[in-house]
DNA sequence: ATTAATTGTGCAAACGCTTACATGGCATCA
DNA sequence: TGATGCCATGTAAGCGTTTGCACAATTAAT
């Protein structure tokens, strides 16, 4: 049917060994050779049978992606299709392919991870959802089979992941309400059991120090979960405090309930942001501000991570790619503050 | 490394050969020999090698999806990321893999269906791009490759397709907007060329037709693109009838022009109504009233719809399968209508 | 001038699975 | 009882690549 690697070979003059080194680019071809065979091969069209050279023992240059299938978070935030796509970029780019699977939950994350993994079919893993104790970096790691996250893991020396710099977004977003002549800010985030809880919570206490501000703990609020209803409930605590002007959340959700709150008690003047740039804060009156965790790049050094391990594993050239990056985030100013 | 097939024959006290007619429930193994080739295949977790399988010239069990890569419109509509789950849906069930691919243009799209293909790693493809003279389409059926369009074709007749009634849904539209007591209701669709514009719009007429209003011609408005601008158009036009007191379009962009214009001459009486349910219109002020089209449902009948081809291809049963879904929308009342 | 090391290439086995063909056992029929 | 046919399973070749080993040709070292 397709094109073989011994139709090369024959057109080449070669043996099918010495075409195959040729594609992994062998430094003990000729360079006349390689001429030849190239040449061959792009007369051809000759793409390499992928389900031949990952069964010979090759790396299967294929990616798989492990997605929450949580359909009201997907759908109210771009963070997952743009993830995605920047995954996509880069990995294209270099040749790879990509798999993906929604999981219902984490038994079948797993599951799915397992299929991938014994198949055959996939040479690495990026995983997309980053929860507290995550069952699959803990069953990656026994097999020790390579994987990049997205989100900050528990162990962070000896994962390879990438995430936003949580505590500079969170610094950034104070600074700018500083500036904007608020005073009396106070803050509303998730569980602060969660790592990016208290990277945003650490960012927003160091920037209110660094500009002599000094906020009690009563301006600070967490809540049990990431909801609407959580930051309507930090919004009725913090009012109760005097000359408030200002709220920082870590979550564009919080932030909605922030804002119903105020708006029940004609509060508008209170500044707000959220976090992650969701689409209702981009369309909705008045428009929140917010901090983009740029997706795209996410994915497309989440790529690059993986890419660059499994590419250095194959060679011995030892060079020691970092074992993460920090993307940077970008303030969305709108009409909130 | 992992557990081959010979283990399991091992095990089994059988050859490789019957546990492979086991594992593709060949009708000629006996079924007590099934019983304990399967025991022994979950006791020991054995999951084909789907290189292995592949190789050996049988369905990769591979399904590869070509999306575009417009990020203005991933961002704003959640469409794509729902067909992708709703097609992960279906193929997980049946045990089927993901391959997806962004492209950056039709030849783009065309290289990586090529890549897919010639490299073996997949059995059928999903397009989620239809344009008008589809190039792909072309390919695919050059190669006759497996492959499900989502949208309509321009040969429906000899193509693989899933897609919403179109003339259904706007029919729909039309008589709710009736219902409700709007009698004036003009049309503001995309570009004539397209096969969607003159379903809706025969949808439109049709209603009309049925309930006794004979629109002119002056109160169907087509553009020359499904943007913003081209709504804000068509509103302009269709003010300068007498009357009207509605106006359906057949996208929401659009729909978000035709409310510019109307706010800005005040006439926010007139109702409105879009198509696809895009975030913004869910949470903007008035909320569009809008046509969801099922994207989830698009993609699981693209799947399956897909997955029937294969499967009835492999096996010599000729279940005829339909060569197309027509999937339900559904109408969203909100604010503008 | 001999030997040793290096370089460029080919040979052939192996990866895990499928499947056409072969085979032995058993039931059926005359 | 022997021929016939079917049923359940085994044998082995083959799918397209990779790669350790072998080997010839060249270069370097003595």
């Amino acid at each position: 049917m397709a094109v073989t690697i011994k139709e090369v070979a024959l057109l080449a003059g070669v043996s099918t060994a010495t075409v195959s080194r040729v594609i992994h680019n062998h430094d003990r071809i000729s360079d006349s050779t390689k001429q030849v065979v190239r040449d061959a091969m792009s007369q051809l069209g000759y793409i390499p049978n992928a389900a031949a050279s990952s069964l010979a023992g090759k790396n299967p240059k294929t990616i798989g992606i492990v997605l929450p299938n949580n359909p009201g978070e997907l759908f109210k935030n771009p963070f997952f299709i743009n993830a995605m796509r920047g995954i996509s970029v880069y990995a294209q780019s270099k040749g790879y392919f990509l798999l993906y699977s929604f999981s219902r939950d984490e038994q079948e994350e797993i599951d799915f991870i397992q299929n991938y993994i014994r198949s055959g079919w996939v040479s690495g893993i990026i995983l997309l959802a980053s929860r507290e104790h995550d069952r699959c970096v803990e069953y990656l790691n026994s097999v020790s089979f390579p994987f990049v996250l997205i989100g900050r893991p528990e162990d962070p020396q000896h994962t390879y992941w990438v995430d936003n710099d949580n505590f500079q977004a969170m610094y950034q977003v104070v600074n700018y309400l500083i500036d904007k002549g608020y005073r009396k800010i106070g803050f509303v985030g998730g569980p602060p059991t969660f790592r990016v809880t208290y990277d945003r919570m650490t960012g927003y206490r160091q920037a209110m120090n660094n500009r002599g501000f000094f906020p009690e703990d009563s301006m600070v609020f967490q809540g049990d979960d990431f909801s609407e209803e959580s930051g309507y409930l930090g919004a009725e605590r913090l009012l109760t405090l005097n000359g408030l002007d200002a709220i920082a959340t870590t979550d564009d959700q919080l932030a909605f309930g922030v804002l119903e709150k105020l708006h029940k008690e004609h509060r508008e003047d209170i500044a707000v942001t959220g976090f992650n740039n969701t689409v209702r804060g981009t369309y909705q009156h008045p428009g929140l501000t917010t901090v983009d965790v740029n997706a795209d790049q996410l994915g497309e050094r989440a790529a690059q991570l993986l890419i660059n391990l499994l590419e250095q594993q194959t060679s011995n050239h030892q060079i020691i790619t970092p074992n993460h990056y920090l993307v940077e985030t970008q303030l969305i100013p709108r009409d909130t503050a």
